[in-house]
DNA sequence: GTCCCATAGTAACCACTGGTAACTGAGCAC
DNA sequence: GTGCTCAGTTACCAGTGGTTACTATGGGAC
């Protein structure tokens, strides 16, 4: 605990993280821009606020156990805000911050790059397939 | 707040092949990027190839049973080559393919953001946590 | 000859997480 | 009192990530 608390004051007082230290906060952040469902939680905020039923419907595939979760890491990180209306049937509205919102310059790069290259990839999973045969 | 980053992200969601359809392979691509050790491999071999165990002791906390699976997705999916020298004791280089070198610009815009945000997202993590208290 | 070393992994095992299906609670309409 | 909506929760299961220990091979030291 304590050199974690080291390693962390370290990387802050030099101003940048160096990801290759597995002590550097920096993993944090890439752990939670590495789940999928963030990057798509992201996407599904940038034009507004949704309420919990519209992200699980524009997000295909995602269990409500799963959404929640990552809802709530995400309110955690300060990613987005989560606001609760004392109403019945409940209404819960998700939006993005501001450091949330500027996440989605980095994503849609990656995005982008998965866009143009999915064939590639699956091309050569195609062939790595057909070799090992 | 919302703004040509955002509408950009907008049009590569809703417009072309979109990866809130759970059945887009861009998904496949997601996944593997999502995937830490993926981003650190990247990032270990841009400056050229490496051994295992450079690899290893450049990226800090790996098992070594993790990185082999991560060299190996890597490789079925055409994103590096493994080269095998027929020595004792063994030696074995990783060097990344065009198409993975090519990831490399991406994976630099979203490792500065992390490294930019890194305080914010723990500013935020105290707080939430001293909310709690 | 025997012992030890380095490299690039594998094997066995465990804990945690991601995912599925079913259930809850609160008020309102019927 | 039955059913409807929303926003979850609970119980459960499988797969994955991670840790530690072990292996194969030949070269050099003794």
């Amino acid at each position: 605990m304590v050199t974690k608390q080291a390693a962390e004051l370290r990387a802050l007082t030099e101003g940048r993280g160096n990801a290759f230290d597995p002590d550097c906060p920096t993993r944090v952040v890439l752990d939670r821009i590495g789940d999928k469902w963030t990057v798509l939680v992201i996407g599904a905020l940038v034009d507004g606020p949704r309420r919990f039923t519209a992200l699980r419907q524009h997000i295909g595939g995602v269990a409500p156990k799963v959404l929640t979760q990552t809802l709530r890491a995400m309110e955690r990180d300060g990613l987005l805000t989560r606001t609760v209306y004392a109403q019945v049937p409940p209404r819960v509205d998700y939006a993005l911050t501001d450091l949330g919102a500027s996440l989605g310059g980095p994503i849609a790069v990656l995005t982008d790059w998965a866009e143009l290259n999915v064939a590639k990839i699956l091309a050569a999973r195609d062939e790595f397939v057909a070799q090992e045969a």
